[in-house]
DNA sequence: TACCAGAGGAG
DNA sequence: AAATCCTCTGGTA
């Protein structure tokens, strides 16, 4: 153990044990408050007999680490940060010296220590500006996750404590102060042990939503033991009828604190229904109160949308995993329902909402408290679905349930390695600075290969593909920035880029990937053993998505720059060594009597003259076994699938039908979100007709179809909607696309337009740009869409792309009766 | 006609 | 706030 010297002494647990008890608490929330310049890490849970528990730990400070500049001696720099006049200005109480490994060797640190989080930024810079330090690190690592992290604590499992029981008010629940940890157990909670419920606030207002002036009218909350749905002045059937706003929402707060949840959920709860219901709370001379210890609901505005803090509670806004791990073409909570679910659900405009409240009326047979019920009930079967995956990415990063909802992959992954950096007393690098980031950025590297695909028709094929290519080149060949080019090894274990690694000693990233990768194989052979219904089954599900989800970031994160363990390097050898691994296995596949019709990445389509069905099948398996001898380590290829019939229309785009009758549609327009309904459906009817009936002649009659449709007008406009996202702010765009130009006059139309907007328009007759003639469906007569564009640019072309490989020229789908055509138009 | 920015997909 | 590869559209010179 390094020396560690303190000019304070620091609070003896000794003389308070005699009153202490133990208890054992799982985990939910972790925060800290400061109280007389002292930091207080709370632990939020419940007790083994399910009492809420906040234990309050007032020995743990920050810290961070000064590198001396190499010759510098690592305990004449720790004597200068003693020293009082850089001591007491940089608010250090205490160092010591502590080895740590970094960049292949083991360095002499010394470890800062600082009264309190919020000074660490002011510290960090007194201290960097020390000529005999060269820099400083782990500065930047968040109070209470670095609390977690140098405990081992485990989020949603069992702390072991002492501590004393104090007097507190909280209604529910007791107070444990002056914490210390016994012990941590692997006893984690699963969904049912945990109190849920979701929540969705309904407004009243003519336009958008103001909150200084539009009130909620009504709330609907949800948990295990049913539905309320609170509002006020007027009444509505199953509905709880307060006097006034203000007391609803002071219902809603009673009920959340006297139920005590543990996860508080809604879909955009983050930046709409929390912020919407604390202003409102204010307007009514309240606070809104919803912390497990009583406080205000806090608001954190972040870089895209803000955050919303509910101190002791897990609060999770669905939408952002729902983006991030559903792929669907809209996100709006009704459409996630639909998807999810195979059923509909009306969502209400806010005009309509107002309307029904102003009248009091219900809308076909459906009042608003109808529709706020559904939109809870929708909220909570999104949670059902991705509940436990995050739970799961929870258990195997040890992050907080509320901070996994909020992270993206490259944070996951991050913190991931930072925890087990920690354990295994790794240096964690500092987060690039920008000039870094920038030179980063332009670094680029070669990535997967894909092949042209042989065009048109294609009979029995089959698939074959990697499992897990990437996360799987990382096991097998050591891939990190500590094993790559080192001097044991040099002539082995090449990447086609050039660079070696260690052979010897596994790296970092590849022995916590490996265990990752190891995991979800074993859990995929207990799943393939076990019945599909069992609730086991599930959870395993849930828990080998998680490990997927984590395993196939790895390559990304080592090639993003932002990333602290970032290395071009690396990531280029990945996708260096895939290359090849394709190429060799496209090469072998051809050698041996197929043809290989398709190939991205990491998969390739192969098919052999004269054989089909299970004989191809037979032939596919044996390649596959000589293909699997001669590959390394844990890569593998896998049988993925049979097809008797499918098309390639160029690289990336292309559809299968399987034996079952299934199809595939991939990169063609019908999987985008970008095209209008109308071109989408005459495509896929196109494609049905090949595939399932291999009748070109059928899809050319679809066509004719939709196009007499579009020129007779009989498409109703929602069906000639296209949907264009806005990816930046208006002011940003330097060209001026449909979606662009329509955005810029609604903008002055008094609409607000931000980034990740969603553009609707249908293209109106007339001259000049399609964007002069965008249009939002709702300003749009049915006798003004522009028949000829939806024609011309959005039915033809997706059809065409298909039906040209059949011999169709666009003339032969255009017209269904050029007859009926010119008598229509004297008619 | 050639080129670019932009969107959204594949793996 | 994961990477690259790829097709296609509409606008512009």
């Amino acid at each position: 153990m390094a020396p560690f010297f303190t000019l304070q002494s620091s609070r003896s647990r000794v003389g308070k044990m005699s009153s202490k008890k133990s208890s054992a608490v799982y985990v939910h929330e972790v925060d800290y408050v400061v109280h007389d310049g002292v930091p207080v890490v709370r632990v939020f849970g419940r007790d083994l007999s399910g009492r809420s528990v906040i234990s309050r730990f007032s020995d743990f400070l920050p810290y961070f680490y000064c590198m001396p500049e190499t010759g510098a001696d690592a305990g004449k720099l720790m004597r200068r940060i003693l020293s009082p006049e850089v001591a007491e200005p940089s608010h250090v109480i205490g160092a010591g010296i502590e080895s740590k490994h970094w960049e292949g060797r083991k360095a002499d640190l010394v470890r800062v220590t600082i009264d309190s989080p919020r000074n660490v930024r002011s510290s960090r810079s007194n201290l960097g500006k020390i000529p005999a330090v060269e820099d400083t690190y782990e500065k930047d690592i968040l109070f209470k996750r670095r609390f977690i992290i140098d405990n081992g604590v485990q989020p949603l499992s069992v702390l072991s404590i002492t501590g004393q029981e104090i007097e507190s008010k909280l209604p529910v629940g007791y107070v444990v102060e002056d914490c210390g940890i016994e012990g941590i157990e692997d006893n984690y909670l699963s969904i049912s042990d945990l109190r849920l419920a979701v929540f969705d606030i309904e407004v009243s207002c003519s336009t958008a939503p103001d909150s200084e002036k539009d009130p909620i009218i009504m709330i609907g909350m949800l948990d295990g033991e049913g539905k309320r749905i609170l509002t006020w002045q007027r009444e509505f059937p199953g509905a709880e009828s307060l006097e006034d706003e203000g007391s609803m929402l002071k219902r809603f707060m009673d009920i959340i604190n006297e139920k005590d949840y543990d996860v508080l959920m809604g879909y955009n709860s983050d930046s709409f229904d929390l912020p919407y219901m604390k202003t409102r709370a204010r307007v009514n001379g309240l606070r809104l109160v919803l912390g497990r210890d009583l406080s205000e609901v806090g608001y954190r505005p972040g870089p895209i949308t803000g955050r919303s803090i509910i101190k002791g509670r897990i609060n999770v806004d669905l939408y952002q995993p729902v983006r991030r791990m559903l792929n669907l073409p809209s996100y709006r909570l009704c459409d996630v329902y639909e998807h999810l679910s195979g059923r509909t659900k009306k969502e209400l405009d806010m005009v309509e909402v107002h309307d029904l409240w102003e009248s009091g009326e219900a809308l076909d047979g459906a009042s608003i408290a109808d529709y706020c019920s559904s939109d809870v009930e929708a909220t909570m079967l999104i949670a059902r679905e991705i509940l436990p995956t995050l739970l799961e990415l929870s258990k195997t990063t040890k992050l907080l349930l509320s901070d996994v909802a909020r992270m993206g992959q490259s944070q996951l992954v991050e913190w991931l390695l930072i925890r087990e950096a920690h354990r295994r007393g790794i240096l964690v690098p500092n987060k690039p600075r920008s000039p870094e980031m920038a030179r980063r950025r332009r670094e680029t590297y070669e990535g997967g290969y894909v092949l042209e695909p042989r065009k048109g028709l294609q009979g029995d094929m089959v698939s074959l593909d990697f499992r897990s290519l990437y996360p799987t080149i990382i096991v097998t060949h050591n891939v990190d920035p500590s094993t790559m080019d080192c001097e044991c090894c040099e002539g082995t274990n090449v990447s086609p880029t050039g660079q070696h690694f260690c052979t010897q000693k596994p790296g970092f990233i590849p022995s916590i990937l490996s265990g990752l990768v190891e995991r979800r194989s074993e859990i995929k052979q207990e799943m393939s053993r076990m019945d599909e219904k069992d609730q086991k089954y599930s959870i395993r599900d849930a828990m080998q998505k998680a490990l997927k989800i984590l395993s196939n970031s790895f390559y990304g994160y080592t090639g993003y720059p932002a990333a602290r363990w970032y290395s071009r390097e690396c990531a280029q050898s990945v996708a260096a060594w895939g290359r090849e691994y394709i190429r060799t296995t496209i090469e072998t596949a051809k050698s041996e009597g197929f043809q290989v019709l398709y190939s991205d990445t990491d998969s390739l389509f192969i098919s052999k003259t004269d054989y089909e069905g299970e004989g191809l099948i037979d032939e596919a398996d044996q390649l596959l076994g000589k293909l699997n001898s001669s590959l390394p380590g844990i890569i593998q290829l896998e049988y993925q699938g049979h097809y008797p019939r499918g098309f390639f229309v160029t690289k990336k785009r292309y559809a299968l039908i399987d034996d079952s009758g299934e199809i595939f549609t991939k990169g063609l327009e019908v999987v985008r979100r970008d095209w209008s309904p109308i071109a989408k459906d005459t495509q896929r009817r196109v494609i049905r007709a090949i595939l399932e009936d291999g009748d070109p002649q059928r899809a050319a009659e679809e066509v004719r179809g939709s196009v007499k449709a579009v020129s007779e007008r009989s498409v109703p406009l929602e069906d000639l909607v296209i949907r264009t996202t806005m990816t930046k702010d208006i002011e940003d765009y330097e060209s001026e696309a449909p979606h662009v130009a329509l955005a810029r006059r609604l903008e002055l139309r008094g609409h607000e337009i931000k980034k990740g907007a969603t553009i609707e328009y249908v293209v109106v007759k007339g001259q000049g740009k399609v964007g002069d003639r965008a249009r939002l469906a709702e300003d749009v007569d049915p006798e003004d869409y522009d028949i000829d564009y939806y024609i011309e640019n959005q039915i033809l072309p997706p059809s065409m792309r298909i039906l040209q490989s059949f011999g169709y020229r666009v003339d032969d789908l255009k017209y269904h009766n050029t007859k009926q055509q010119t008598l229509d138009l004297f008619g």
